[in-house]
DNA sequence: GCCAGTACTTGCCCAGAAGGAAAGTAGCGA
DNA sequence: TCGCTACTTTCCTTCTGGGCAAGTACTGGC
């Protein structure tokens, strides 16, 4: 059972976090992101990492005079994995308003 | 920045498996919660112990016949912590909806 | 052409969290 | 008093994330 449609990636605040912003955002450079979400450089390049496996985040390198420079975008695969998984966060949620209707035991007599 | 209202607790997908199923019984017996979300007891034990410390769910103690049990159930700062977790969740993705209007940088070229 | 500097990336190591197995504990029945 | 049930706690292993430091790619300067 468990909560199946919960997105592994998206539990990790740190990831949520970068998708959060990078949500708000198009094409956000990576020491944009670094510096909100409060990471060094290295945690945020494997975070990135792990993002941009399955296609949540899209990754370009480019130069701002130059200066190299990389910018991060989130996919649309990205955008929808996120409200799935939100989605997938408000089914618990109703759950609990309906309290009561799956379960029946011997209730504790005290 | 990043996401202060999301509930550390509730991120973590089992202990998210576990509120999700209280939220949806009341006084669920820790054998049935233990299955369902296919813990060790010691897994679940820890997990209830990690629960219980901030309030978010309660613990009594009795018997069936002459057979102890144990009930667990979520309190109402745990179904509030739920919901405030979640929202917090649904704001993320609201942000998502309205993309692009917080940052504006050199956007990459190619 | 070589050294230095920027902007990440990768490797190495450590700390914290979770889960299982097994030993421990509490209360009841025989 | 011993055994049993139903958890609890302890011990150990594994996994994941973060930091630091070294590495890499590319540009600028001398």
């Amino acid at each position: 059972m468990a909560t199946p449609d919960l997105d592994p990636l998206l539990l990790d605040p740190t990831r949520l976090s970068i998708v959060a912003l990078l949500a708000s955002t198009e094409w956000a450079e990576f020491r944009w992101v670094r510096d909100l979400v409060g990471l060094s450089d290295s945690a945020l390049s494997k975070q990135i990492t792990n993002l941009a496996n399955p296609g949540y985040v899209e990754v370009k390198k480019g130069y701002v005079g130059k200066r190299p420079r990389t910018w991060l975008n989130l996919s649309d695969s990205g955008h929808q994995a996120l409200r799935a998984h939100v989605a997938a966060l408000n089914q618990i949620v109703e759950q609990s308003q309906r309290a009561g209707s799956t379960h029946r035991a011997e209730e504790p007599s005290a």
